[in-house]
DNA sequence: CCTTTTAATGTTACCGGTAACAATATTGTA
DNA sequence: TACAATATTGTTACCGGTAACATTAAAAGG
């Protein structure tokens, strides 16, 4: 029944005024008369008219419709980060497309597709500049950076406060009283990678601490990377007390790498991961980790896309959010007992 | 540079030609000459044309916009079904709003907002029918159902075969010579729920056994209702050699609950999970589960969807995708004496 | 070589809204 | 009461494409 392709005009007809009144009724300006108002308000309800989105579109030169590129839409980040821009938009009356631009190819092609087709109004994009993602940004069009700080002018962005969680994480393991303490990166071209060895070094310099280039291991946030990480680590023969990896992935993956070879976490090895999973405190032990409240990051984003939408002059912003140190099992004092080599040579499992 | 408010009346002009030739050379009509069309291909590069996509949706009447909407974007699998179907909608030109709509009467605003404003030319919703999820459903609107099958008629529908998936997960631990087996259910309003508790009756009935319903707990899909099922079912006394839980959240959970009771997976319990999730061989110890393909189910809604919208006398499927059996560590044969952990003997491995 | 057919291009209207301005009705003031 | 000021409503054009039809140019046939 509602197959509305009813128009305003069909209203207008109905209600016997011109369409631009019902224009007037439907955008709720001043200038109707109460009673015409009423009449036409009594017409819309009866042929139950839905105003045209493509058309408002069209005639006003907005689409009210974002879109949010991300490498991919499955990983938790990602995904949370889509949610929080997505729940923010629609309080505003924007619609969100999510795409996943998992290659600098794909990218370039959406951002040009999406932008010079004029289909949406703004867009957030998700570690902007991994691989260098792109060569050519748009000029005066809203944009909002999610994971790392724009180098362009203009360009709002949001990130996690990384340096911060880094300091947090290690500064957290110093307080247990280690000394010898290992990181497992992330992909070292992002800026959050990066941000978070800044803070990492800054608390151990800050503890008297030089940390030789082989307590550093490059992983590439995957669980995988994060079990190669700590088999290489145990490979060079000494085996630090604890381990920052800079998200939880990984460090779940260096958890079972150590609970494979008989090393026991926290007893012999405390590990500290970064982004609190949701399933975080269900892994053996409870995994210790700094968090970071993603949706609240993507909800800023799209708070800053949409005002510089509706104000271009809307001055840029760039927002770091707060981590915070959330404490489970997985970290414990450092054992000085246990300062004896750890036998590696067998499976104790 | 390229703020590109180049309209096909520009390009004409700069050609020399109508602007209906401009738009026979964008749509690769057959009726214009090779010449022409150079040379309005030429100054289309010059000016740096692009067509703009809202004028085309309002001309058209269509808009190369799918939605889908889901109860949230961050679960592992909704954040997967909507890759799915966004990656295979961009194979076909379209882009994909994703929304979640976690209360009915979210859901149902979504349903009005999308399709009486024609923002959207097709729709795939996710777990259609939880909490009656809506009373009001467009008539000949292109509709694709996630997670249970279509009561109405004319809409498709793709799910898991959650019945064999059930029984898959049944007959897994049969075969491993269990004959106390519980199960965790999901929430029972939802189809999928029902499905595999039909598959898991059906598997225990072929093997002769007749189960009580003490040995069925309602969960709601979370890993906590997993802890507290399983905490449930040992209060009552008599504990399961063997447990299946319809996601692998609460299989976690059940796997956790277990292991505070000093009970331990796989010697005294075995447990089987659904879904496997990405970090699912992470856990401790690595999960038995029922895989599905997740990105496919999506991906296939997409489909279905686009040659629904594409071609409206297409006929209505309803897809089921087949599930398959992880075998890791969670799960193991029936150990009489529950007493010593099983040993495990080297012809068997 | 002229007519017929077909290919190529142009003209006009339309999709469904909004904006700008014009026209009319109402109110207030001299 | 007349006239200006203001409130209300209507008319027309426009956003940037596409569709249908008209027109013109080129190719084919007698």
């Amino acid at each position: 029944m509602p197959q509305s392709r009813v128009t305003i005009r069909d209203v207008a007809k109905h209600a016997g005024v011109s369409h631009q009144t019902v224009s007037r009724v439907i955008n709720n300006s001043q200038h109707v008369a109460p009673k015409t108002r009423k009449k036409v308000q009594a017409s819309i309800v009866e042929l139950d008219y839905r105003p045209n989105a493509i058309a408002r579109s069209m005639a006003l030169g907005r689409t009210c419709l974002l879109a949010c590129l991300a490498p991919n839409l499955t990983d938790f980040t990602f995904a949370s980060l889509v949610e929080g821009a997505e729940v923010e938009a629609r309080k505003h009356g924007y619609f969100l497309i999510s795409s996943s631009a998992p290659t600098p190819d794909i990218l370039q092609h959406l951002l040009n597709e999406l932008i010079d087709s004029r289909r949406v109004s703004g867009l957030i994009v998700i570690n902007p500049y991994v691989d260098e993602r792109y060569s050519y940004l748009p000029e005066n069009f809203p944009l909002v950076f999610i994971g790392s700080h724009a180098r362009e002018p203009g360009i709002s962005s949001v990130t996690l406060d990384d340096e911060l969680a880094g300091y947090l994480a290690v500064q957290h393991l110093l307080s247990l009283g280690h000394r010898d303490i290992a990181m497992v990166t992330g992909v070292m071209i992002e800026d959050c990678a990066q941000k978070r060895c800044i803070g990492f070094e800054k608390a151990l310099k800050e503890a008297g601490i030089t940390h030789t280039a082989s307590q550093v291991i490059q992983g590439d946030w995957s669980a995988t990377s994060g079990r190669d990480a700590f088999m290489a680590l145990t490979e060079t023969g000494k085996v630090p007390s604890a381990i920052f990896a800079q998200n939880d992935r990984m460090a779940i993956g260096v958890m079972q790498s150590a609970r494979d070879m008989g090393i026991s976490v926290p007893e012999q090895l405390s590990v500290i991961g970064l982004d609190d999973l949701p399933l975080a405190s269900y892994f053996a032990p409870p995994l210790t980790t700094i968090r970071q409240d993603i949706i609240k990051i993507g909800s800023k984003a799209a708070q800053l896309l949409i005002a510089n939408i509706e104000e271009p002059s809307h001055p840029t912003h760039r927002l770091t959010i707060n981590p915070e140190l959330i404490v489970r099992k997985s970290t414990a004092p450092f054992n000085h007992q246990k300062e004896e080599p750890i036998e590696l040579s067998h499976n104790q499992i």
